[in-house]
DNA sequence: TTGGACCGAATCGGATCCAACTTTTGCGGT
DNA sequence: ACCGCAAAAGTTGGATCCGATTCGGTCCAA
């Protein structure tokens, strides 16, 4: 409306709306604007984004295909997060899986993306001083987005494209967005050795790609992941027992109310 | 409208109307009701299905989500079909993930479980008895759904189920469904001994779970789809070059053209 | 005080409407 | 006969409308 507004915006006609639409509510719920647990109101995203319902509804089927959010019908679509049993299951495929493609990528892999491989792995060595300095000053909680996350990204990025399977590459990338990435490093940053520890998988990983030896490959990668599923489950465990502790509230209710006056 | 039509059709809200909607198109596109390459048009799905286009537009969304359908902005969504390359690469990634299914099965089978495996296994042989005989009648090229298909799909799914990992079971799963079924009949019953290999495969699968070897029983099951998939892709390369042979049509064609006098 | 029925606000779900885009058809020129 | 172009038909995409459902709060009775 508002009168004389001719120059309708851009219809970005190339991926299709509902698609862009898609992928920016899912990076808003990775980077955590849309934290576990909470509603999607439809008509809120609709005016967050500047379109109406329609595009929102078609939007959040796709994510719930994707298994990112939960429809309830007449009632909404909740944001998934994972369980326990979620992140070990995930990680154990994704050992599979990313280990199918490290073999392959042993066998496969250019010298150019060897190239950016090595890249990835300085860059992720800097990221993690970065992010234990980070952790030093402003403690695991605080862990959000930041550059090892970009590393990290690049390094799985730079061995999947070197595999050469489509469906692998987005199956493996399917599996890594399904739950928020800072769980990760939150849980590797709260004991600095792991830290390396991790580092040092991945470059065994790299150093078999390197000599194109396929087995190895595998084998440093399927390890890789499934140490760090472990990890990242038993430190999601611990986090969940302390949240299922009685509730504050509880109590501050409880000692709030006798005799008021 | 239609006056005094009361008896609205029930709303039936346990799963949510989008989502039967979608498992409906996605059941039709898998029987072959819609082949391969058609476009599926929404109003035509919206009569079909007596809804309007609304939830039919969302119920693509998520086929598009499960690539089972491709949409193309301001065109429509076509179903999609198997590359080699895709049929290729899925079952390289089955013979990943099963072979997991498989190990995992081997070391926490139930006898119960068990059971249903022998059993799925022995209606397999009689199936695959069925199959040839379907073939000796009716040539390769009528193979639609039977009994094969079914009792391929009880051993499948006793073994995913029997390894507990839920994530795992969908995922191949939906691997499964990601093309026509019929595909893999057609293309085994071509050479009967191929048949008797496939049901060997799987017994030496059923052989080493049993004796809970979860070592041989995963090395058996990536052997055995890995093989599948090499028949069924090279099965799939060859009618496609037939296929893209000069198309018989145009010969009718040029040759019915001239003079019609 | 407690439990349950009722009512209203908020939200979702499906249908319908209209604009935008794509494809096809039909016409005129070469 | 062929090519190009313009109008028309058909289809999709987004917005809006309204009925349906859920949830929270209030009122009343036990």
């Amino acid at each position: 409306m508002t009168a004389a507004e001719a120059p309708r915006r851009r219809p970005l006609s190339d991926p299709g709306l509902v698609d862009d639409l898609a992928e920016q509510i899912h990076a808003s719920i990775r980077s955590g604007d849309y934290p576990i647990g909470t509603w999607l109101r439809q008509e809120a995203l609709a005016t967050a984004f500047g379109v109406s319902r329609t595009p929102v509804r078609e939007a959040l089927r796709k994510l719930q295909a994707d298994r990112i959010v939960e429809v309830f019908p007449h009632r909404g679509a909740l944001v998934r997060g994972p369980t326990a049993v979620d992140l070990r299951e995930t990680y154990q495929i994704r050992a599979e899986l990313e280990g199918l493609a490290a073999e392959l990528a042993a066998a496969r892999i250019t010298d150019e993306q060897l190239r950016t491989l090595r890249e990835a792995e300085a860059a992720l060595r800097a990221a993690m001083d970065e992010l234990r300095a980070f952790v030093a000053t402003r403690g695991t909680g605080a862990v959000r987005s930041g550059p090892w996350d970009v590393a990290d990204l690049a390094f799985r990025d730079a061995l999947l494209d070197a595999c050469g399977v489509e469906r692998l590459q987005r199956m493996a990338g399917e599996l890594r967005d399904a739950f928020p990435r800072n769980l990760v490093w939150s849980t590797l940053a709260e004991e600095p050795s792991l830290l390396d520890e991790s580092i040092a998988q991945r470059e065994r990983v790299r150093a078999a790609i390197e000599r194109h030896d396929p087995v190895a490959a595998r084998r440093w990668m399927t390890d890789h992941l499934r140490r760090t599923g472990t990890l990242v489950a038993e430190a999601f465990e611990r986090r969940q027992a302390v949240e299922d502790a009685p509730d504050p509230r509880d109590i501050r209710a409880r000692l709030g109310r006798p005799t008021p006056g």
